[in-house]
DNA sequence: CTCATGTCAGAGGCACTGAGATTT
DNA sequence: CAAATCTCAGTGACTCTGACATGA
């Protein structure tokens, strides 16, 4: 096990300090920390067969009504192209319903079924499952401070966003 | 303009609220304002030719000593097939040297050049700027509040990995 | 024999772009 | 005419897996 460094070393071989200048690193902290969220919640919801992506746009049409696919991408963040996709999932396991708009024929109105609201209500508890598991280490005070201190660089940057999916 | 829907909507067409369930969501405040940060941060870093991973490995260098390309991974997160090609570029740029360790005929050793710390000092001014950017919206005692609360989060669930790069 | 190392080749999920056809 | 909608095809960065050859 010879070794040329002159440098910190835990004398068996395992090396895993993380240098001072990334151990605090916000940006490096925020990515660590996301990455960690979408695995935890990412894979609670594979076990159901569902996508975060699935959530938020149950999520949407429950709160909006029904909507065209161009109003979901601007509420939910997810892009138009991608959309397609993600309701052709839903229509197959029977969750929304995608017909031509009459009023507007570019359009598709999607609606939340019955087993959508279903789900939607599933998918509600098992989300309230998965992010107290992702915040376990902190408190209740804790978790309401992180949520306000993201909301606010949220806001901060949507404002520099050129908002590609809407123009 | 017609249209069917039976929902919130802002008179002139553009809606843009989110979902209720969504808006607070940790995991995906969380991954909004990594994206967000990375973005900035990638930009800038790109601005000058360099990639985040640079500094993560230059600044691992500077505070190690020269190191294995297992030991760098380890020490910065990069998994070490991806490493190959970053210090490829690094190589290249003439900021770090590679050379076969006579001790140990598997390893390559990693060396900090003169110009690798002359651009990790570059390189820690920009930092120092665009963690400050991404950073805008919040006070210096919110900012150490956010490190400390995202450093719990990842204390956490550095427990959990399977460590897959150094099996 | 085992394990670690460096390397390559590639999968898979994701954010994003571009363009075309249709309709307003 | 310009603009919006839906769709598809494809890029690019990133994380991660698997396998291989070499050597300790």
């Amino acid at each position: 096990m010879a070794s040329t460094e002159e440098t910190v070393e835990t004398g068996d071989g395992a090396v895993r300090e993380t240098p001072e200048r990334l151990r605090r690193l916000p940006s490096r902290l925020l990515s660590m920390a996301a990455a960690d969220a979408d695995r935890v919640v990412g894979a609670g919801l594979a076990a159901e067969d569902a996508r975060k992506w699935h959530y938020a746009v149950l999520a949407s049409l429950r709160e909006f009504g029904p909507a065209s696919q161009a109003d979901l991408s601007r509420r939910t963040g997810i892009y138009r192209s991608d959309m397609v996709g993600l309701l052709n999932e839903l229509a197959e396991r029977g969750f929304v319903e995608r017909a031509p708009d009459p009023a507007d024929r570019r359009r598709n109105v999607i609606t939340l079924t019955a087993q959508g609201r279903h789900r939607l209500e599933r998918l509600d508890e098992l989300q309230a499952d998965l992010q107290d598991q992702v915040l376990t280490p902190l408190s209740p005070a804790e978790r309401e401070l992180l949520v306000e201190l993201l909301l606010r660089l949220r806001e901060h940057h949507e404002r520099g966003v050129p908002d590609a999916w809407d123009a």
